[in-house]
RNA sequence: CAACCGGGCCGGACAGCCGCGCGGGACGGUCGAAAGGCCCACCGUGAGGAAAGUCCGGGCUCCACAGGGCAAGGAUAACGGGUAACGCCCGCCGAAGGCGACUUCAGGAAAAGUGCAACAGAAAUAGUCCGCUGCGCCCGCCGCAGCAAGGGUGGAAAAGUGAGGUAAGAGCUCACUCGCCGGCUGGAGACUGUCCGGCGCUGUAAACUCUAUCCGGAGCAACACCGUGGAGGAGACGCAUGGCUGGCCCGGCCGUCUCCGGGGAGGUGGCAUGGAGCGUGCCGGCAACGGUACGACAAGAUAGAUGGCUGUCUAAGACAGAACCCGGCUUACAGACCCGAUUGCCGG
RNA sequence: GGAGUGGUACCCAAGAGGCCGAAGGGGCUCCCCUGCUAAGGGAGUAGGCGUCUAAAAAGCGCGCGAGAGUUCGAAUCUCUCCCACUCCG
């Protein structure tokens, strides 16, 4: 990914849920917040309740590639944080993507020419 | 052909484009004084039969003991073997189930001792409610004595059947049968039997216990190393310079530097091609397995790498993701294939 | 990844091989107290599911997280699985 590092740290996590904007839908929730440098970093949570080990994976998977293909459409400099509903481990991949889109327009992460 | 039994093996493949972890990395780019780091075309490689549950056995690390015994606690349990070891595997014995192939079994000791066995029943490890027989008289739903066959209760009632015997009866006696113990026979052994002798004993040890064997504890979040800052200790410097205390000086505190120090965050090692491992042939063995020759074997992350789109294969669809590493067990699981056996039917 | 603890009625729970649908408390219903309520005191009922029934009671069967096993008999003993919770950076 061109300007996206991971977002590891459990404050930062926390931070988003409380403070940051979100928006909602059918396969994953977004958080988003402005984090004040030029990188965007991505934090992706795959909770206990969307099934084993292997369904959780395939949700984080899916949603790095959702992000990544869309990742050069967005704007840089934010923390944004994806959580998988169930829909994420086997919803169809490209209503996925729509849907996502819809999120962040939503959140105003698109960059100027594309809204 | 059908049904059933046992074992083995696989559990998507191929192609195109984009993307990911790890290892290597030309030309070049970039940072740096340098050593070197980073980026990059490309190449190699990249989850399981259960990776799972964490139920056993080890390796490894630290702690304790550093020798032996006893006790406590825990584990295992027919017998013989295999293994590094095991509670695993193989063979075999016994019991139970199945027409059979075969399957299942915590399967040592109850005749060392203790405990428990509710309710029912006369009685639960020990004797008598109904009853049977004899005798007595005040002839009654009576008393005394004998009996343990029959009835009834119960999961279990003191071997079973027949005959003899008797007042009535009883392993009281006899025959056959059943079970247990000892001898003898066969077997490596558990066991076994057209044999001999003795005995007739309730069940429960997934109750205590006894017998035999084994076990020190904790875990890779173990453990080892590096370690900015801050707190602490020691020393030096300056008082030429600043701040606080003070009217001022001395002094004290703050200050600057060096060393010591246990070590939070973080990082590195542990940690990855090799292991009590796998495949094939041959030899030994009923087998588990052992020996030997040859061959193949690069996941190693640290918010945690395999995804997206498309096509072909008749169809792609189960359970499910390595986290220090091995050997097992258990549990989950769509489908495909192979081998061997059993029973039934039909045909030759 | 590793180590451990616990599941009993609507809730909190006792029971640890037979008399156990299963103590006790909360809850629920009625009464007293009060002008009314809360609190307090007293009394009482049912306890889940199925079966039988027009409906209910009584009775019967099954139920102590689920499934097997041991025992004459299991909430209790053993094994396997499921779920919840705690600790280790």
């Amino acid at each position: 990914m061109e300007h996206t590092v991971a977002l590891k740290q459990n404050h930062i996590f926390r931070r988003l849920y409380a403070r940051g904007e979100s928006a909602v839908g059918r396969f994953v929730v977004v958080y988003a917040r402005r984090n004040g440098t030029r990188t965007s970093r991505l934090g992706i949570t795959t909770g206990l309740k969307l099934g084993h080990a292997v369904d959780r994976n395939r949700a984080r998977r899916r949603i790095r590639e959702c992000y990544r293909l869309q990742e050069e459409r967005l704007k840089p400099g934010y923390d944004i944080v994806v959580v998988a509903r169930s829909a994420a481990v086997d919803g169809d991949f490209r209503e996925m993507q729509r849907s996502f889109l819809h999120q962040c327009k939503k959140l105003r992460l698109l960059k100027e020419e594309q809204t």
